[in-house]
RNA sequence: GGCUCGGUAGCUCAGUUGGAUAGAGCAUCAGCCUUCUAAGCUGAGGGUCAUUGGUUCGAAUCCAAUCCGAGUCACCA
């Protein structure tokens, strides 16, 4: 049990008995990390009780600090400023809880129900390239994968390609226009680059053609519809639905390419899946499920066959599921997917990592499935975030403005080579390290920013400023990682050393400011990656690692450990930096992002 | 217009179920390397928590109204 707990057990405990009259239900206990400015570790709020009892809090926090003293055995003193019991929690409580836990390897996480869980991320279409945007939701679905994991679940990581419909018929019919048969490999381009470049040809060639017909004198809208490169792209479209053997060989021969550059870039990103969906595959699915809807009378078809339902009692509209022409719109197939989600894997919770933009679709997918008696409906999840966006505004493919991932990619890790040189810090390293070096910072830095701020919150990215590497980053995260770590080499010791040094360790000294300080926090790990898990949300696991290293970093200023005091301040400094590596190595991995011994 | 989300330092963001004088980073300024890595540490300045009212011992946090911004409300995906 975490030391909160504890305390706000024993604290209901104590009240219990010394004051049995008192309705605890009414009572709320607030437990507080104690305000650096005043002596103790955790406070408790007396005010609640002052009302209840009505009695002066001083008189409550001496009876409350003297029992729990007595009975608890976990505080060495008290003090009441104002309303508040400050309570210290004794050195041996630190210690203790030190020696137990200092290189455990798997500290914080919880060995849970195994609930299934999957988790959808990346998601992306196959006519462009993977953008800024995209990373966000990638490092987002791939760090939620990861708390998840750790805090008990059974996860399958999955991505569900968008790989069939009219934005890659854009593609098509551009490459037939214009790319004179060639491929990725003629230009020395990478493949979803390739394709992206004409899916930019098509929007150029479409631009033209509609001015064209409107000085002609046709209408915007007509020509709009009616541009030939637009009408050969939605032939494109009924072939492919029909099978046309040669538009499927092409469609086929460009997703490939795509895939091999996306696999390119998954791989820099060191992002992986679990399980592929490809939309070609589950688009038609859905129908059915319509169709049992409509006999239940749940659902309702119009005179032209158009199927809807009617959400009006939740405060929404009339949603269409099915054309009048009896083909699927966008909902109908995720009904499906949903569906085959849920039999696949016998999931009790499904997320999906997908922006803002959509949390009204959403909403409604899952109240359709709801209404329909679906099972798989109560386990949706939502994992909704903010976009993206230049400080121009958002990102427009069509008007050139979307940062390139790729781009990104490679910026950030010339970035770290920049840095790195420019502080002189290349010695002592072979030219293979330097560049996995270069890499560990560069995309460190670039997930930690990503991941940083509250998922739910819409972000600006300014590219002129790019991404530092000083302050709220990986790189301080990194930075007093390898500091430990070159400790430990000169100590000649491994990274998590054997217990046995450790083991007849006894404290006969005060503990000072910066080491508790750093034990009080790397006791609390546990309850921040619960509540990462509980919430969803990779940030308060960047917010707690920065700190804890800030810490680490304070401390590390104020005392020497190789050149402690005694050998007794030094093996209980060793413990504490090598705890404090382990967590920092720990909830950084669930990021994706890993923490060199050395920089 | 309906619904949803947001507004905290010059900028980017934290701020647990209401708790002490609202915190970090960047930027600015002043210090700290002969000592385990200065990608660091210490300190200073910087705030009408969008506005107004309410709830109470106590409100950035809860409620109401207003202002501003974004998203969404397709037989697009």
């Amino acid at each position: 049990m975490t030391l909160l707990a504890q305390i706000k057990l024993a604290a209901a405990e104590a009240l219990q008995h010394l004051y049995p009259d008192m309705e605890m239900a009414n009572a709320v206990i607030t437990i507080n990390q104690t305000k650096p400015e005043f002596t103790g570790d955790y406070t408790v709020v007396l005010f609640p009780f002052v009302k209840l009892l009505r009695q002066k809090p001083e008189a409550i926090g001496n009876k409350l600090g003297d029992y729990l003293i007595e009975k608890t055995g976990l505080f060495s003193g008290y003090e009441i400023v104002s309303g508040f019991l400050n309570l210290t929690v004794r050195d041996s409580y630190w210690i203790s809880f030190l020696l137990n836990h200092f290189n455990d390897t798997r500290f914080g996480e919880k060995r849970g129900t195994q609930r299934r869980v999957m988790v959808e991320y990346s998601s992306p279409n196959t006519n462009k390239p993977l953008h800024f945007g995209h990373l966000r939701n990638i490092f987002l679905g791939y760090a939620a994968s990861g708390i998840l994991k750790a805090t008990g679940n059974q996860v399958i990581k999955a991505n569900l390609i968008n790989d069939r419909g009219i934005h890659i018929c854009k593609s098509m019919i551009a490459w037939q226009r214009y790319a004179g048969n060639t491929g990725p490999e003629d230009t020395n381009t990478k493949g979803d680059h390739f394709v992206g470049d004409y899916y930019v040809k098509f929007n150029t060639a479409y631009k033209k053609e509609i001015a064209e017909l409107i000085a002609n004198g046709m209408t915007e809208a007509t020509a709009e519809k009616e541009a030939p490169i637009m009408t050969e792209a939605q032939e494109l479209l009924r072939k492919w639905e029909a099978n046309d053997s040669e538009v499927r060989n092409l469609w086929q021969k460009m997703n490939n390419w795509v895939y091999k550059g996306f696999d390119e870039t998954y791989d820099k990103l060191g992002i992986d899946f679990d399980k592929v969906y490809l939309e070609s595959e589950t688009y038609l699915l859905g129908k059915n499920i319509v169709a049992e809807g409509v006999a239940k009378g749940v659902l309702y078809k119009k005179e032209d066959g158009s199927v809807w339902i009617d959400l009006t009692n939740e405060g929404l509209d009339h949603k269409l599921l099915l054309r009048g022409d009896g083909t699927s719109v966008y909902i109908t197939q995720d009904l499906g997917t949903a569906k085959l989600k849920y039999d696949d894997y016998k999931l009790d919770e499904s997320i999906y990592v997908i922006a803002d933009e959509q949390n009204y679709h959403m909403q409604v997918l899952k109240l359709i499935l709801k209404r329909l008696g679906e099972p798989c409906s109560d386990g949706i999840y939502h994992l909704s975030y903010g976009m993206v966006e230049l400080p121009s505004g958002r990102m427009k493919s069509r008007e050139g403005t979307v940062v390139d991932a790729d781009d990104m990619i490679d910026e950030m890790i010339s970035l770290a080579r920049q840095q790195t040189e420019q502080a002189g810090k290349t010695e002592g390293f072979t030219i293979e390290e330097l560049a996995t070096l270069y890499n560990t910072i560069g995309l460190g830095a670039l997930k930690f920013y990503l991941l940083r701020v509250d998922p739910k919150k819409k972000m600006i990215f300014n590219p002129q400023e790019s991404i530092d590497l000083h302050g709220f980053t990986a790189t301080f995260i990194q930075y007093a990682h390898a500091r430990i770590c070159s400790i430990l080499r000169r100590e000649e010791l491994p990274i998590l050393p054997p217990t046995p040094r450790f083991q007849g360790f006894t404290h006969s000294q005060d503990v000072t400011k910066a080491e508790k300080d750093l034990m009080v926090a790397l006791e609390q790990y546990p309850n921040v990656l619960d509540e990462a898990g509980a919430t969803y949300n990779p940030s308060l696991l960047c917010n707690y690692t920065f700190h804890l290293a800030q810490l680490f970093n304070s401390f590390y200023d104020e005392h020497s450990i190789s050149k402690a005091e005694n050998e007794e301040k030094k093996n209980l400094r060793i413990m504490i930096i090598v705890m404090t590596a382990q967590i920092l190595r720990h909830s950084m991995n669930l990021l994706g992002i890993n923490l060199p011994d050395k920089m």
